[in-house]
DNA sequence: CTGCCATTTTACCGGC
DNA sequence: GCCGGTAAAATGGCAG
């Protein structure tokens, strides 16, 4: 008998479905560090061509709180719109 | 003259190099948040048929976990190799 | 009177059980601190009798590294019984 | 035999003396994690006694700064001393 | 002095 | 909605 079919013997049906979350969980954590491992290579690049990486990473960060405000505003402002009626 | 043009004039060509380095990361970060979210949403998924996440979590950090270890063995052996000629 | 107890007077009694705490973390960091100290001597005594301190740190990690496995699954393993009710 | 003797058959008297290397510093890591989770603990108290943990790790921080400094400073003094004689 | 690794800080997620 | 614990990002320290 093969590995995958036991593992179904175990809990019946549901082992099978488990085994299938965590493969798609893990082949998507997969993809998550390949693209942590790109950003990475975009810094190294950027500190080869002079750049300091340190600053570079605090714009980053910046830009990313000040969309998060800007999201959290027009949220702001469409409940106001909707308590108003102006949905 | 644009925004986008702006840029350039401050640093000279140095900044316009800088601005397309920060767009990359900031896509890939785009990418990988979106990975997040999916990861996320396979858990919910998870939990609305029954499973424990926590558990799933375990399992899944635990994985991670033996990966690294084959890994390092991996590398040790190598740095062995090294070490002895045998590279 | 004294710099000790001048702190007292500006937040009431919290200032003082504050003061104490920081003191307390901060005599934890300096023992902290020796005993990273004394690890880079290990280090370098193993160094002057010719042995390769990368594979050795590697050693080390890889050990630690096969530790946390055992934890983890043990953890897993908790989790399971708490989960049948084997608690 | 043994597995203690046996470490030393494969490279001799100097796997032995390895061996002790690596078990010191597993110690001396050991005793270090355990000061680090002394140190929790006492955030820990802070707050739960109603302390903003993350001021005082900036106290901390700012304190362990000021002695470098004032360090430094003594140790540019004892410079100055040497290079005008006054050692 | 540069890259790498450990530590530390920050953010996130789930549970209560 | 807070709080505790877990993963990611950022910083600092060390060896080469």
């Amino acid at each position: 008998m093969s590995d995958e079919q036991n593992n179904s013997q175990i809990g019946g049906i549901a082992a099978e479905a488990l085994r299938q979350f965590i493969e798609r969980i893990e082949r998507l954590e997969e993809e998550k560090k390949a693209l942590a491992a790109d950003i990475k290579d975009v810094y190294s690049q950027a500190k080869s061509q002079g750049f300091d990486t340190k600053i570079m990473r605090k714009i980053v960060s910046l830009r990313r709180l000040e969309d998060q405000e800007r999201e959290e505003t027009e949220q702001l402002l469409d409940l106001y719109k909707a308590a108003l009626g102006m949905a």
